[in-house]
RNA sequence: GCACCCGUAGCUCAGCUGGAUAGAGUGACGGCCUCCGAAGCCGUAGGUCACAGGUUCGAAUCCUGUCGGGUGCGCCA
């Protein structure tokens, strides 16, 4: 149940029936009429926008048409008045307690209060993480395991058919890379000396891979040359880094659908497959790029290569898809992965990246809309960085100093739920401080703790209640006489609620799970306030020995604006706490 | 040189596909606990929404330009 969805269908329903009665010309588009809550709550419940665009497109003053609006509405069940205001707004109010039905409902659904049909079932494919298989994650890629994680669960909540999806990157060099950093570990392993030449990675973490393949492989591989070994290494180290990284990301709560092997796409055909579409739309073509404006690379000489003409959709410039040597560049099978995705039916993709990946965005958007014949929308996600302190001191990362900060270094510190709703306090393209100390902290200016402490208090009142014999269950809540509600505290939570459905679909549209975050502190700040004035006054708290079914109702608010929260963590995958201590 | 992101209170940041008098936290100042969790609440002070034009009934929001910060820019993914 969504009021604010309720009043605007009225609304349109007000005009349609304007337009029967030819006071409205016909063929009017509504797309852009809104109802909104009004900045100032003095301007009434919600107001309408309806007659300032239909102004123009109907030739009318905008005035005239609220006052047309208005007589239509304001016979409508559930609102009480409808007023001309300013330019031409509608301030409509409710009739009392419409608010409080938000009680009811948040009862009925539970933790499901809020889901939106909006998605209509449409099939998002959210593709995140994808770090490279060389190595543990480390912090820098929580953020977008978290974004990612949130966003798909919005999306989920929101009425859309989600795949959790991770590109592994085993086709390129790095893999080689590792399969050789991997095997001087193995030769350690057999006792002889490690060689970990300069730019092989010297991590820990292979050591125990090393011991691995001794175990798998005995001494068999020291004297075969590097071309025997290297392709069974490079698999076997592969795999060990995935189980890795699957186990980091469980750590913070993160299950993957599907996940993707580049090198699946070598050798197959599907790479020239996703070329071949291309070129069968004059796309692909044998050329020479000129050199970047401005700053030319020292090294620069023109070169005949295969490109990608991404120009004809948005890029600044055609890509090249392949390498001099005639190999591919990490752009084609990146296309080619794109292609599978559209091919498997989604209706939307979402990729998410580093910000260092901006440049990036363009030639897959235009890879995308040629390969879909602009059917499939592809949105890409930037998360910034996220720029660590302790005690309000920037934390430097070093791999020698051994402060180099893994994702288990986080998640074991502070713990997955501080981490996920810290990491979504931000919108993902601005910059995020992370300070280990402060998001221990136990105080208002942590979010994570000020929303958890709001539902944690939610329950204190309700065992409270229930040890003095009041029935507290969700079926005796839904049956309070809310009639009896009405202080302004408990209208303004309800208010606040009711808001619920309609930030659940804005924050889906726009991809930006922060907004739950953001809405989250402020209804729970509503709440701290409500409790709060029961100190002031004994007559506003919750639990009214004397009026028990007063005391009813406001279990019932209580408990709904509990169930919010904890529909809201839930999207964010943070588990509401019932006790701080 | 070009592209993308960003510029909002002293600081960190929200701001609804353009809406009415631009919000929150923090810091500063001042109040509130024999009372459902003071780990909280209330109040005061604090803004040329970087700057200049434009679009329109209306712009922090859209367009153009300028300045400032970040990220990138053909055989790394």
């Amino acid at each position: 149940m969504d009021i604010f969805a309720d009043v605007k269908a009225r609304v349109l329903d007000a005009l349609g029936r304007l337009v029967d009665a030819g006071s409205l010309p016909q063929g009017l588009a509504y797309d852009a009429v809104t109802v909104e809550p009004p900045r100032d709550a003095a301007h009434g419940d919600m107001a309408t926008n309806a007659a300032m665009v239909l102004a123009r497109p109907a030739r009318m003053g905008p005035r005239d048409i609220a006052s047309l609006l208005a007589a239509e509405l304001s016979g409508a069940p559930g609102i009480a008045s409808a007023e001309v205001a300013g330019p031409g707004f509608l301030n409509i109010r409710l009739t009392p307690g419409r608010w409080f039905d938000v009680v009811p409902a948040a009862l009925a659904a539970g933790t499901d209060f809020g889901r939106s049909v909006m998605g209509a079932g449409r099939k998002v494919n959210v593709e995140f993480v994808s770090a490279n298989p060389t190595g543990p994650m480390h912090v820098g890629h929580v953020r977008g395991a978290v974004f990612g994680d949130a966003l798909s669960g919005l999306l989920g909540f929101a009425g859309h058919e989600v795949t959790r999806e991770y590109y592994i990157n085993d086709g390129g060099a790095q893999v080689d890379v590792l399969a050789r950093s991997a095997y001087e570990r193995y030769r350690e392993a057999c006792g002889l000396e490690p060689a970990i030449a300069e730019g092989l990675y010297p991590g820990d973490y292979l050591i125990p891979v090393g011991e691995a393949l001794k175990a798998r492989y005995g001494e068999s591989l020291l004297e075969r040359p590097e071309a025997e070994w290297l392709a069974e290494v490079r698999e076997f180290a592969t795999e060990a880094m995935m189980a890795m990284i699957r186990e980091d990301l469980a750590l913070l709560g993160v299950t993957m659908d599907v996940f993707f092997s580049e090198k699946s796409l070598y050798g197959t055909g599907r790479i020239e497959a996703a070329l071949a579409a291309l070129e069968a739309d004059g796309l692909i073509y044998e050329g020479t790029l000129e050199p970047p404006k401005g700053k030319l690379p020292e090294d620069w000489e023109p070169r005949q290569q295969t490109l990608f003409r991404s120009t004809a959709y948005g890029d600044d410039t055609d890509r090249p898809v392949k390498k001099s040597d005639g190999s591919w560049t990490y752009f084609a099978p990146d296309i080619a992965y794109h292609f599978d995705k559209i091919e498997r039916g989604f209706d939307e993709l979402i990729d998410v990246l580093g910000a260092d990946h901006g440049g990036y965005v363009k030639r897959m958007k235009a890879a995308v809309a040629a390969l879909s014949k602009n059917r499939v929308p592809l949105d890409v996600k930037l998360c910034q960085l996220v720029k660590l302190f302790k005690g309000g001191e920037p934390f430097k990362m070093s791999k020698r100093a051994g402060t180099f900060v893994t994702l288990r270094d986080v998640v074991e510190q502070v713990g997955p739920d501080v981490t996920r709703f810290v990491m979504l306090t931000r919108k993902n393209d601005a910059p995020l401080d992370f300070d280990f100390d402060k998001v221990l902290e136990q105080s208002k200016d942590n979010p994570v703790f000020y929303v958890q402490y709001a539902h944690a208090r939610a329950q204190s009142v309700l065992n409270r209640a229930a040890d003095g014999g009041v029935a507290v269950d969700d079926g005796a809540l839904a049956g309070a006489d809310l009639a009896l509600l009405g202080a302004p505290g408990e209208l303004e939570l309800a208010r606040k609620a009711a808001e619920w459905p309609r930030q659940v679909e804005i924050a889906a549209a726009h991809h930006e799970p922060h907004r739950i975050a953001f809405y989250l502190n402020e209804l729970s700040a509503d709440f701290h306030s409500l409790q709060h004035q029961g100190k002031l006054d004994p007559s506003l708290r919750f639990i009214r020995d004397d009026a028990p079914d007063l005391t009813r109702a406001r279990l019932a608010l209580v408990r709904a604006a509990q169930v919010v929260i904890s529909s809201g963590l839930g999207i964010l995958g943070v588990t509401p706490m019932k006790e701080m201590r």
